[in-house]
DNA sequence: ACAAGGATCCTCT
DNA sequence: GAGGATCCTTGTT
């Protein structure tokens, strides 16, 4: 049973981050009367070229080296928020990054915060997310799983999944851009750069 | 103190 | 499909 008003405990997000990655697409994300369904995550696991957290610790990627279960929020190209999940232990420095959502409730909020678009252009790719959030580093190490703030709650999983490569890791090593550690629900035409995407396992 | 580059988005063609 | 916006983090001097 997984109702929408019921908090993801912190042990959701002790696990590898592909696990999470891939459990976290029909969840919620709730901040005030904005309701998000996850549609579409990343994985950035330990020991990955790809992740913030390859150069070691750094002040910036503190959070991703803290416990599972907190925000980690940096600035992308300068201009766009971007909002990740810390899983794994603490001290292992793993997190799965938020792309893309479907509007549940708080469609007027998403949409000022969004230049008054619609449709899924206001919520495929993880900028558009940190926009209609309007999350920023204020929230970067803040705990998702508590009541008040940003909040993870519990939902249904998708009928069907998507998986395939990451986007935007060109400067990775091979193996790691190839690694299947992108998922996307399979019911739903809220996903980024889905020609990549196929039919989980 | 400086330079390089980035887990992106939007507009224009 | 190409290019500009925009600025913080990081590694180097």
């Amino acid at each position: 049973m997984s109702r929408s008003t019921e908090l993801l405990p912190q042990r959701f997000f002790a696990r590898d981050a592909v696990v999470v990655a891939e459990q976290l697409i029909g969840k919620r994300l709730r901040r005030g009367r904005v309701v998000l369904r996850i549609t579409e995550t990343e994985a950035y696991p330990p020991a990955d070229s790809a992740s913030h957290c390859r150069a070691g610790r750094t002040r910036r990627n503190a959070p991703m080296w803290g416990p599972p279960g907190h925000a980690y929020v940096y600035l992308c190209y300068g201009l766009h928020q971007l909002l990740n999940v810390v899983t794994n232990r603490d001290g292992e420095g793993a997190a799965v990054l938020i792309r893309s959502c479907e509007i549940e409730a708080g469609a007027g909020t998403v949409r000022a915060r969004r230049r008054g678009l619609d449709g899924p252009v206001l919520l495929t790719g993880p900028g558009k997310v940190g926009a209609a959030l309007a999350v920023d580093g204020s929230v970067s190490g803040a705990p998702l799983y508590q009541r008040g703030g940003l909040s993870l709650l519990d939902g249904p999983p998708p009928d069907r999944l998507l998986v395939g490569p990451r986007v935007g890791i060109g400067f990775a090593d091979a193996g790691d851009i190839a690694a299947p550690w992108r998922f996307a629900a399979g019911d739903t035409r809220w996903v980024s750069v889905r020609h990549t995407l196929v039919p989980h396992r």
